[in-house]
RNA sequence: GCCGCCGUAGCUCAGUGGUAGAGCGCACCCUUGGUAAGGGUGAGGCCGGGAGUUCAAUUCUCCCCGGCGGCACCA
């Protein structure tokens, strides 16, 4: 590209219908767009240029392809409206806050956040006040302009006004790159753009969220600068449509449905563990008997491991000096009763409890000799684990203390190790599909810096997970340097209610432990070899995954998984011999039914149980008891029908079996 | 762990420098009501913990602990 191409060089500008305008010379998208028509120049936001947004200011000097962008085009409409709010944002806090450093400002899902470096951290209470103060940059509508400037220029110029850390983003900037800066009023930020051609194209349909703490870099070394979160969209009805989605995912909060539907809590003496009640521990049970059942059927065989192993065993698998923080040690002495004394000596031996199975199943592993004939070996364990996870981490079920994987490891040889990833891609893709989570996301995540293995092996256990997704068309993204040390992983997240991905199910090609642990089998040639272990879960946790599943369900889960199936109620307490009847029977039949006989109206108890998220409610009265029929009302319907009783009880009895894994087959 | 906000009854939340209130829930009584709240009465609180200021602290200050939202970390 050319800065000094000729005015006299026609440029041809190629819209998206297909026609071409011809202009005597460099031409900007203000230019192009009133050449079109005064409504376009209006609703004009910026210009796509090759597929490239521009500043409707900037002057295209070559023919090319060119779209003009407006709130029309959702995407790129929405682009450039959060980086102009963020920008906004960031002049009303300079203006109302001096000696506030802006750092960074990128947009993020639904919205955008920018950094800011003061020593005072803002708080919810200044939210309104900058909100109030870019309505009124919106008003004044300032025009914003960009220039190109010298990389030492604004080097020197961030430094004098005080902007350390723009000073130091634009050191970082590869040579070449073109400096640009913004100004708009007084007010001028580095950033590469595009942007609005004036403040007032923004609109009002954005509002300041939430204040949090962020590292500089995001490396918590750094110091720690303060946040805002904004959310900005194309109009008004587009921001309260997005409110109202905020206010119903938290109404699907697991902790809040948690309480409700009296499944758990967490209290602060144990806290990161969950105290599972009656009603909880149903829907647990539920979904380790159906994941028992697919593991058998997969050729996996169930161990139990010791919680408490010698820290000789944790320093040889290596999770002593990569782990050990995450770890909870415990000594090895019988503590002093003695009031006076301190409860332990302090040199006591060290144990800990185990943060993951790993080294506990190459212990089963290693008993007696396996020859290539035994692999691979698929073992599998709901695992107990403890990590002591830092306070901050702490959430509900998804981010716990105490964990019981659904944690399995294939010992195999290393020409098995595609075939077996490919095996359980597919277990793990018809498990989700089962449970009602036919879309989730994968990342490959590759060979972090600090590693053990050589890079060889490291080619080979990459290759291989790569090979298993691509043999099953599945779509992922890599997460460079993400992987465990001893191996790359494959990351399945799925997401809750509020938009949050969580990594569940997990697949992790290990060439190093069996070596540090003397894992080995006696190959076709009578040699020594190495397994390869393949660390592998698929819900990852079942206390995460059932909060996920609150979350994705609203709390009415499937029949299977619901941990009271039905109530039985009677119209008037002359109808409770029969709803007993009907209570027997469907216990019989193998239901997991309440017998609710309270003295409420019928109107309250169809109430209490909804809200219960109770999937069937069965109301019987005089009629029912003499055409031994029930009333049968669904969760969620306003209706109810009338049925034979055993026809009720068949169609309950259908509905609630578990599923077997043929459903997505 | 870091930054900010918050902590009053089982739950949701009012409130005050003079040791507390509502609704729901709970208990009892009345009510026997055909599908999302029938009525009455009553019991429930070391106002998160500790220190300080004060004649007096649930209220003001400080320190802890915990919760929430992020960050970092992560299944």
């Amino acid at each position: 590209m050319s800065e000094k191409n000729s005015a006299q060089n026609p440029v041809n500008l190629c819209l998206p219908d297909g026609s071409v305008r011809t202009f005597d010379g460099p031409v900007t998208g203000t230019t192009l767009a009133g050449d079109i028509g005064p409504g376009l120049l209006k609703a004009a936001l910026c210009i796509k240029v090759n597929g490239e947004a521009w500043d409707l200011s900037r002057p295209i000097e070559e023919d090319s392809d060119v779209a003009i962008v407006t709130s029309r085009d959702k995407e790129d409409a929405l682009d450039i409206l959060r980086h102009d709010c963020a920008h906004i944002m960031a002049e009303a806090v300079q203006e109302l806050f001096p000696g506030t450093q802006v750092t960074i400002g990128p947009n993020i899902e639904d919205g955008f956040f920018y950094d800011f470096a003061r020593d005072k951290p803002f708080t919810e209470d200044d939210l309104e006040v900058i909100e109030k103060r870019m309505h009124e940059i919106v008003a004044r509508d300032e025009e914003i302009i960009r220039e190109v400037w010298d990389r030492d220029d604004a080097i020197a110029y961030f430094k004098k006004i005080g902007e350390i850390y723009k000073a130091e983003i634009i050191a970082d900037l590869p040579e070449g790159e073109p400096i640009t800066v913004y100004r708009q009023g007084e007010w001028l930020d580095l950033c590469r753009g595009p942007h609005l051609p004036s403040t007032g194209k923004l609109g009002s349909a954005f509002k300041l969220m939430k204040v949090a703490g962020a590292y500089w870099r995001g490396d918590s070394k750094n110091e720690m600068l303060t946040r805002i979160y904004g959310t900005c969209w194309t109009d008004k009805k587009e921001l309260k449509a997005y409110l109202h989605r905020l206010e119903e995912a938290e109404k699907r909060d697991h902790r809040k449905l948690g309480r409700e539907m009296d499944l758990f809590h967490l209290q602060e003496e144990a806290q990161g563990s969950v105290f599972w009640h009656p009603q909880g521990y149903t829907v647990w049970l539920q979904l380790e008997k159906y994941i028992r059942t697919r593991l058998r059927g997969a050729g996996y065989d169930e161990i139990k491991t010791p919680q408490l192993l010698d820290s000789k065993l944790w320093e040889k698998s290596g999770h002593w000096s990569k782990f050990r923080e995450n770890m909870f040690v415990v000594p090895d002495e019988v503590p002093s009763t003695d009031e006076d004394a301190p409860v332990l000596s302090g040199d006591a031996k060290l144990m800990a409890l185990k943060p993951m199975n790993c080294p506990a199943h190459v212990q089963v592993f290693r008993q007696g000799i396996k020859s290539y004939r035994d692999l691979p070996i698929r073992f599998a364990e709901f695992g107990c684990c403890h990590r002591n996870e830092a306070h901050g981490a702490l959430h509900g079920l998804m981010r716990v203390r105490q964990m019981t994987q659904d944690d399995g490891h294939v010992f195999c040889r290393e020409d098995q190790v595609t075939e077996e990833s490919v095996a359980f891609c597919d277990l793990l893709a018809s498990v989700y599909e089962d449970l009602g989570f036919p879309e989730f996301q994968v990342k490959l995540a590759t060979r972090p810096d600090v590693r053990a293995g050589t890079d060889e092996i490291w080619d080979k256990a990459e290759a291989a997970l790569e090979a298993a997704l691509n043999a099953r068309g599945i779509a992922f993204e890599y997460a460079p340097g993400e992987g465990a040390f001893y191996g790359p992983k494959l990351e399945f997240h799925l997401s809750d209610a509020i938009g949050r991905t969580w990594q569940c199910g997990t697949l992790q090609s290990d060439f190093v432990l069996p070596e540090r642990l003397d894992a080995s089998y006696i190959a076709e040639d009578g040699s020594r070899q190495r397994p390869v272990m393949l660390h592998r879960a698929i819900l990852g946790t079942l206390e995460r995954f059932i909060g996920i599943m609150i979350e994705h369900f609203a709390g009415r889960m499937p029949l299977w998984l619901a941990p009271t199936q039905v109530v039985i109620t009677p119209i008037t307490s002359e109808a409770d011999d029969y709803a007993k009847a009907v209570f027997e029977k469907l216990e019989a039949a193998g239901l997991r039914a309440e017998l609710d006989l309270r003295n409420e109206s019928i109107k309250y108890k169809v109430r209490d149980h909804s809200h219960k998220k109770v999937p069937a409610i069965l109301v019987v009265g005089g009629r029912e008891a003499e055409n031994n029929t029930v009333s049968i009302r669904r969760l969620g319907s306003n209706n109810q029908s009338v049925v034979d009783l055993s026809e009720a009880i068949d169609a309950l009895v259908t509905e609630g079996t578990m599923p077997d894994g043929t459903a997505s087959a």
